[in-house]
RNA sequence: GGUCUCUUCGUCUAGUCUGGUCAGGACGUCAGGUUUUCAUCCUGGUAACUCGGGUUCAAAUCCCGGAGAGACUACCA
């Protein structure tokens, strides 16, 4: 039998990291059996409609290198794979449940969900459940008669227990009475997800759910509903949560408090798509070996249920940040080189013509692509800084001694004519030894003066290159009298 | 409150099924080295089996109990 997996969003207008995580999941199972990867579209929440929100899937599924095999755009032959188009299809098979005495109609008023927060602590689940569970046929037609609005709820059993398998959380067991009994047909005639899940999943043939754990506590529902229809219960996969780490240490499920949690988010903040996947992909998920550096290849290859996790994990930024660098340290330099230059507002500037030499300098030292304007902004202007940079223990570095040098220097760069970096990196190196100083102690009192940074994308003699002989020494003398004035 | 689930370095994890290497790797961090500083790169250090019982020659691993955390408990998905 051919796996069937599938996707299941709810078009909110953004795709949450756990959501992409579940979809790359569904995918990389559905590929790694030869399966099929399903898109279906969630959009049952008529309140939750959201323009373009569709779009959004798409684009972000396409981005992220995640292909579905059916799907409202591409078709198949399970549609419409819109649950909004398939409205009928619902009202069929909720009336084929109430055929079968496993669900009622109910014509109780709509419950208000206000302050969830304050909410009493149920008691016995029972004593919300109406009396419209037992309402005799002819009551029922009456109601039907007048017109009165209604709901279909499942008739859940109250006695026996409901027990399923589940690939990464083994199996599970639940005692009936503790379920309650769950609206499947709303009152505008759509379904809950609690049902639509159930009956599209049996209509699209789907053979492993792939989802939240979230779910797994209302799965024995949906169990009792493949139950009631005598249909085949499907393999479960039930993935562990992501979680966000809380200033005070503590952690809850990943929020935008927590920093970007979508992924377009994340894409705008300069994060390759290919590196968010491969770090989502290692949250609550193990190959099992010491590679950690993945392709989407590579991922299909290797993806094994075996590595699911069953414990949450906790979104960490900074290994985030080194697996981008990862990435960007892969890249062809040519690609690195355009899109590093669409983030680096270079455009226009007078370092326009050196960008490969900046570009070169640039991709080793990143970890994502928004970081660049603020790397090279020294280029442009010369930050106030701290004379105290000019000390450096390391380089021997004093402010005595930083005088001297950057005089030294200045007569060296008035000295070049030809302006590029072998000649800067030649004609220093000459210095250094006619001087008889070491060439980093030479360099550093200058990439202080030029940049007021102790860090920057490259070394001195880079700078000098692509700042010009003019500017160069202008900082140079500028620095120069900066610690003069410091020692008066 | 009820139900379900989870628990190995700060974080992601290997190891658990088939008890038996100083519990391994990665990120971070610290130190050293290379490098025209920083970064990259290399080397080394740091740091964990939730607790308590039991079984056993031997327990992260098997059994029992406690504690903590999370999810669900909507005419949201």
């Amino acid at each position: 039998m051919t796996v069937r997996t599938r996707f299941a969003p709810s078009p909110t207008g953004y795709m949450h990291i756990g959501n992409l995580r579940t979809a790359l999941y569904a995918y990389l199972f559905a590929k790694s059996q030869n399966g099929k990867f399903v898109l279906r579209i969630e959009d049952t929440d008529q309140k939750r409609y959201v323009e373009d929100a569709t779009r959004v899937i798409y684009e972000t599924l396409e981005t992220a290198n995640i292909h579905h095999d059916e799907g409202p755009d591409v078709g198949g032959d399970y549609g419409p794979y819109v649950q909004s188009q398939r409205k009928a299809i619902y009202k069929e098979y909720a009336l084929k449940l109430i055929e079968k005495g496993a669900a009622y109609y109910c014509f109780c008023a709509k419950t208000e969900d206000e302050a969830p927060e304050d909410e009493e602590p149920k008691e016995n689940p029972f004593e919300s459940t109406c009396h419209c569970r037992d309402l005799s046929p002819e009551e029922v037609q009456r109601n039907l008669a007048e017109g009165k609005p209604y709901v279909i709820r499942q008739r859940v059993p109250h006695e026996g227990t409901t027990t399923f398998n589940d690939m990464v959380y083994g199996e599970i067991t639940v005692e009936n009475e503790t379920l309650d009994d769950q609206i499947l047909l709303k009152s505008d005639g759509m379904p809950t997800y609690n049902f639509a899940n159930v009956v599209d999943d049996y209509l699209m043939g789907i053979t492993h759910i792939i989802r939240g754990s979230e779910y797994l506590s209302s799965n024995p529902k949906y169990i009792l509903l493949y139950q009631a229809f005598g249909w085949e219960v499907p393999c479960y996969i039930h993935l562990p949560l992501i979680n966000g780490k809380n200033p005070d240490g503590t952690v809850s499920k990943l929020s935008k408090r927590h920093g970007a949690v979508s992924f377009q988010a994340l894409v705008e903040e300069g994060y390759l798509p290919e590196a968010i996947i491969n770090y989502i992909a290692l949250l609550g998920w193990s190959p099992k070996n010491e590679h950690e550096i993945f392709s989407m290849d590579e991922l299909c290859e290797v993806f094994s249920v075996a590595g699911l996790h069953k414990s949450p994990a906790v979104f960490d930024y900074q290994k985030l940040d080194w697996v981008n660098a990862q990435h960007i340290q892969a890249m062809p330099f040519e690609q690195f080189s355009k899109m590093a230059f669409e983030y680096s507002g270079v455009k226009g500037t007078f370092l326009e013509p050196k960008w490969n030499k900046l570009a070169t300098l640039l991709q080793p030292r990143i970890n994502k692509f928004s970081e660049i304007p603020s790397k090279l902004q020294f280029l442009f202007e010369v930050a106030p800084y701290d004379v105290e940079m000019y000390i450096n223990k390391k380089n021997k570095s004093t402010l005595e001694s930083s005088i001297d040098i950057l005089k030294t220097t200045i007569d060296a760069v008035n000295r070049i004519d030809k302006w590029d970096e072998e000649t800067l990196s030649e004609a220093f190196a000459k210095v250094a030894a006619d001087n008889n100083i070491k060439y980093g102690p030479l360099m550093w009192p200058s990439r202080i003066a030029m940049s007021g940074l102790q860090a920057t994308p490259g070394g001195s003699t880079d700078i000098m290159y692509l700042i010009g002989k003019e500017e160069t020494l202008k900082r140079l003398q500028a620095g120069l009298e900066f610690i003069q004035s410091k020692l008066g």
